[in-house]
Formats: structure tokens, C-alpha cells, sequence
DNA sequence: GACACGTTCGGAAACGATTGCATAAAGACT
DNA sequence: AGTCTTTATGCAATCGTTTCCGAACGTGTC
């Protein structure tokens, strides 16, 4: 049984292949009577088309890149299931690949999607260090960045980190607190220096104390890291009171520090996180978090890719808001 | 600026495409002197092959398809992760498609992989109706499944859920637990028939009594069916004193319909999960499971895949060990 | 020196689709 | 009736690779 190919489609409806072709694509100058034929056939025949062909000659391959640090992230996982979807809807299929936080990495993957040919990147990059040639790479090829702007001329969908992390910081002022902690992320990350820069924001504007520790660049176990800052912050003898953890899982990571301390949140100290994970909606954590809406996202970025593949030049930049999801680790500070 | 193909190369290098491409495939029979050349001036053009032209001529694609329910379920995101990394050492990448437990969904999106002419195919079947068409379909094509069992002449990869569900009762029988419940999972599920195998059968050794809670086919959120079977049966008059859920997810979801009724784990019931997820981990949570090693099964699942694909006809069937991962959501039974 | 043989390489035909150009038929206009 | 559009279709080149079939050139053997 071999595969069935537009050459067979055409001989059995008694057309040329390049009639069945263009009945595919939707061209306007067919008869009404032959497309009906060949969409029967087709049909009858379980035609389906290749798309490596299809891509071949000079054409889409129906297919997305997304490059992501590392799908078992449920931040990631939650963009990539909504990015899925979204494209399927657009009839495209979504090439996956972990950059899992190596800078090399990164790049090869790069490479991997356009030898594969892919008609659009979705990219959620990490290492900031490698941007310019990552942008080089890329240069022919639609793309949109996921949640951080990485060099202009690069049109992105993020969500307004600064003003997310103006939220957390007012909350807890709200609380009455008056030193505040940020702790987690990645030196060089656009995303946690936006984040950065409402934390100092608010600090200005409202004169709290607090340190802000982040991990070097190079740090490769970033969640591990944090927790061993964490058990440092427990165990020192100037305790916070108030932390803004650069992400869920660090918040996670940052609980798990506390408990080993003999800690709990909310009533020895109180913690936000980023992006709202399902698991920190669970009873026993009640995690209070700035959401990012991370469906939402994922299909305005797809949006956006289809735009550009379709042709549209123009680079977009989208930001959409953050929302303060409050649940329990946070209380009034006395 | 154009793509550099092939062409260009060989005529830098002074030789064929031919040539060029025997060199790159790793031919035996071309001199030292040609190879080196060939190889240096690929380096120097920047030269990437084309994989769709690849394909196209009778030959791999290099992409492999990864079909699970949904990426945002950590135990297929921690797989995917596996998988996509195990690929990749390979020269291989991941298409990757949710099927949403839809079983038309996941013919559609086997139809897209096929298109997309992956080499090869790894399925986390879901829809056990859909069986016999799925087989149909994917017939000419190396494929394993992932976690079930489907279908006589398929290879797969899967953990000894029979046995896991008898670690999981051997527990409870241990810590003095009498009445034991079993809940969640869909009904045609051959996973969930193999776990619910050793209950039974452990009940039959032991003579424990018990209900078995399982979900009709066609349910759709399975999360928040188990969550009002829960709900149910801890408002009932003879509330649960153990219960091995399904899925760790599943268990999750019962701790918060406990938490809903004032109950805890261990306090007032036993819960133990299957799945071993990251976050059953989670200090206030420390959910007792049945782990699965979903790394070593990604691992392994690709390792098979490319035997198959270069040519074993031979069908493998993994199944490897379950391991009790003691937390303390259960305890002893007075 | 003739022959067979092995090595190294080029020519050219696939692979399955798209698409510019050509063409044929049919209708509209003068 | 002749010319010009318009509409519907076919032909053939093309995309970048692989691979079958030989060609050219030693090399060894008798």
C-alpha cells in the first residue's frame, strides 16, 4: 500500500494534478463542477497532502517553532497547550523544542526549526547573552517573543511586568508592610529587570526597605538556588516579613525553605509569586500571585504569527495586563 | 540572501551535489581529501540541509510525533521533556500535538503527523474506541505507545499498573486499612483496567472491602468529576478512611474536596496517587504515590522508536517497575 | 598487455507538490 | 464573422535531496 499522492487523485478524476492542486488551495478559476469531482475523490481516495512537498515548493510548511526553557514548567506547559490549540485552529502544527536554560542550546534548536523549515518562530527566549546572534538566525523568519522583548525591530507578546510587580509591591504595602524582599530570577533577563524596576518603582514612590537578591547569570538549578537563598533569609536574624518571589515555583521553592524553618506563610511572613500555576491554587497553599495570562498569550502571539506570515511587516508589541490574584499567603502586617 | 543549498556547496567545493550529499550522509566510499573539503566549506557557507527536501526524497524527516492528552498535565510535560531531549540526542525533533481528550481530535491530529511525514510516531493513546482506526491509520508507521497497551502487534512502553495498584493496597494493608477506595480514571482505559486488576486482585488475596468509583467513557473533565465523586463520598454517612486515587492529579483534587469538608490527610483519611508529580512533593502536600518513571519511560519509549525506525520490525513491550514513594498522607489505621 | 575489479565521483531521475505560462472553449462586443 | 475577454484547464519547470547507474581511473593478476 503505498501513499497516496495528488497523481493519483488527478488520474482518477480525470484531471491534471495541477488542477487538484489548485482545488486545494482554494483557487478561484475552477469550475464549480470539476472542484466537487476532485474534493470527492479526494475524500474517497483518504488523499492527504505532504507538507514537506507542500514546503518544498517555495511554500508554507504548516508548521510553528516554539522554542520554550522547559516544558515541564507549568507556566510553559499551560502557553504551549494554548499555542497548540490556536494553531491547529490555523491549520498549523507546533514543532516543540526545550532550550532547557543552555545558551548553546538555544541556538542549535534555532537551527534545528529552520532546517525543518518552519513557516514562523515562537519564541520564549532565555539567554539574553546570545540575542544578537539569535537575531541573526532568525532574521528571515517571522517571529514573535513570548514574554520579553529581546532586541528591536522584534515584535513580542509579553505581559506588563512592571507594573505587575507595582501590584505585588502596593499589596503588601496595602498590608502595611514596610520591607519587602524581592528574591529569584536571573540577572540579564529583560523579564525579571522590567519586574526590577516596578519593585524600585514603588520603593521610590513609597520609601519601604528590602533586599533584592537575584541569581548570577549563570546559575544553572535556578530553583534550587532560590531555595538555599531562601533557608539563608530564614535563618538569618533579620527575617523577612515580606517576600515578592520572582516566579510561582520559586514561591513554591520559597514556602518549602519556610517549612523546613518551621515557617509558615501566612502567619510568620507573607509571600506573592508570579504567574499564577494551577498547583498554587491548591488548598494547602493558597499561593497569592500576579497572573499572567498565559491562554491568553499564547493565542494572541499565534494571532500575531499569523499576521506576519501572512505577510504584514509591521512589528507588533503587545502587553497585556497583569491581575492580582489573591489568595492567602499574604496577611496584615501589625 | 539566499538559502544556501547543496548546490552552492558543491560548486565552492568543486565537486557534485552528489558528492556533497554522500559526504553528509556519511558515505564509504569518497576519498579523505574530497570529505575534508566538502566538510570545511559547509562550515564556511553556513550550509544547513533542508529536511523537507529530505523527506520528500524517500527518505526521513528527522521529526518525530508526540501525541498525549494535554502538556499541561505535568506527568506528559515531564515525559514530553524526556522525550524531546532523548530526540534530539538523536538528531530528531519533537512535533507535538495535544489531543484534548477528544478522540476525534486524536485522529485528526494523527492525520496532521502523518502529513507533516513524521519517521515516527509516540502515542499516549487516549480514546480506547478509537482503537481499531488509529491502528489503521498508523499501520505502515513506526510507532509506541506511551502508558497503555493498545491493540495486539504494538509496541509499547508502560509501567506494571497492575502491580503498582497492588504496592498501593499492600500499603494501606499495611498501615491496618480494612476498607480501601478506589477512584477516578476513565472507563476503557487499559490503564486504569490493569490498576484496577490488582486491586481486585489484592482483594481477593485479602479480603478488604471497598468501592471502586470509576468515570463513564464520555466524561470530559475528569478533574472535576473525581472532585464531586469526593465531595460525595465525604459528605456520605460512611466516609472513607482510605483511598487510592487514580492519578496523583486526581488526589489532589480529593485533598480539596476534603479540605472543602473540613477533612485532612493524613488526619482523618489515607490518600496515595499515581504518577509521582513534581508537586504532590510539595511540603504541605507530601502526597504518598506510586511513582512512574517518566523520564526513564521517555528515555526508553525513543531509544525503541529508533530501532523501529531503523528497521526492527520486531515489537517491543517494556514494562517497568512502579515504585511506592512513602510521604505521609497515609497513616496507620487504629 | 588484456582483463577483472575496486574506488571515487558525476549525471540524471526520482520524490510530491506549486505555479507561471500557454491554450482551448465560450461568451461579449463591434 | 472576426476579435477580444474571460474562464477553466493542462504542461512543464522548479524546489533541495537522495540514489541508481555508470564512467574514469588506478591496481593487481595472469
Amino acid at each position: 500500500m503505498k501513499r497516496v499522492t495528488m497523481r493519483d487523485v488527478a488520474a482518477r478524476a480525470g484531471v491534471s494534478i495541477a488542477t487538484v492542486s489548485r482545488v486545494l488551495n482554494d483557487f478561484p478559476a475552477i469550475g464549480e463542477e470539476t472542484k466537487q469531482r476532485v474534493r470527492a475523490v479526494c475524500a474517497e481516495l483518504n488523499y492527504m497532502p505532504d507538507f514537506a512537498a507542500r514546503g518544498l515548493s517555495g511554500h508554507a510548511t504548516h508548521m510553528l517553532g516554539l522554542i520554550v526553557p522547559d516544558v515541564s514548567n507549568p507556566y510553559f506547559s499551560g502557553m504551549a497547550t494554548a499555542i497548540g490549540r490556536a494553531a491547529s485552529e490555523n491549520g498549523y502544527q507546533v514543532l516543540l523544542s526545550n532550550s532547557l536554560h543552555a545558551p548553546e542550546r538555544e541556538l542549535e534548536v534555532i537551527d534545528s526549526m529552520l532546517s525543518q523549515q518552519v513557516d514562523g518562530l515562537l519564541l520564549s527566549a532565555y539567554s539574553p547573552e546570545q540575542q544578537l546572534r539569535r537575531n541573526e538566525l532568525i532574521r528571515r523568519l517571522p517571529c514573535i517573543y513570548l514574554g520579553s522583548n529581546h532586541g528591536e525591530g522584534c515584535s513580542f507578546v509579553e505581559v506588563d511586568n512592571e507594573n505587575g510587580a507595582c501590584q505585588a509591591a502596593q499589596y503588601l504595602l496595602r498590608l502595611g508592610h514596610r520591607d519587602i524582599v524581592f528574591l529569584g530570577g536571573r540577572q540579564g533577563s529583560s523579564t525579571l529587570a522590567a519586574r526590577l524596576r516596578g519593585y524600585y518603582r514603588m520603593q521610590r514612590e513609597n520609601g519601604f526597605t528590602g533586599q533584592v537578591i537575584t541569581a548570577p547569570e549563570e546559575t544553572s538549578g535556578l530553583r534550587q538556588w532560590s531555595y538555599e537563598r531562601a533557608l539563608e533569609l530564614f535563618r538569618s536574624d533579620r527575617r523577612p516579613k515580606a517576600i515578592i518571589a520572582y516566579s510561582d515555583m520559586i514561591a513554591l521553592k520559597v514556602l518549602e525553605a519556610a517549612e523546613e524553618c518551621g515557617l509558615r506563610a501566612p502567619e510568620d511572613f507573607s509571600i506573592l509569586g508570579f504567574d499564577n500555576i494551577y498547583y498554587g491554587a491548591f488548598p494547602r497553599i493558597q499561593l497569592t500571585s500576579i497572573s499572567q495570562r498565559k491562554f491568553w498569550m499564547g493565542r494572541l502571539a499565534v494571532e500575531r504569527l499569523m499576521e506576519k506570515i501572512a505577510g504584514d511587516d509591521h512589528t507588533t508589541e503587545d502587553v497585556l495586563p497583569t491581575e492580582l490574584v489573591i489568595r492567602s499567603t499574604c496577611r496584615r502586617q501589625k
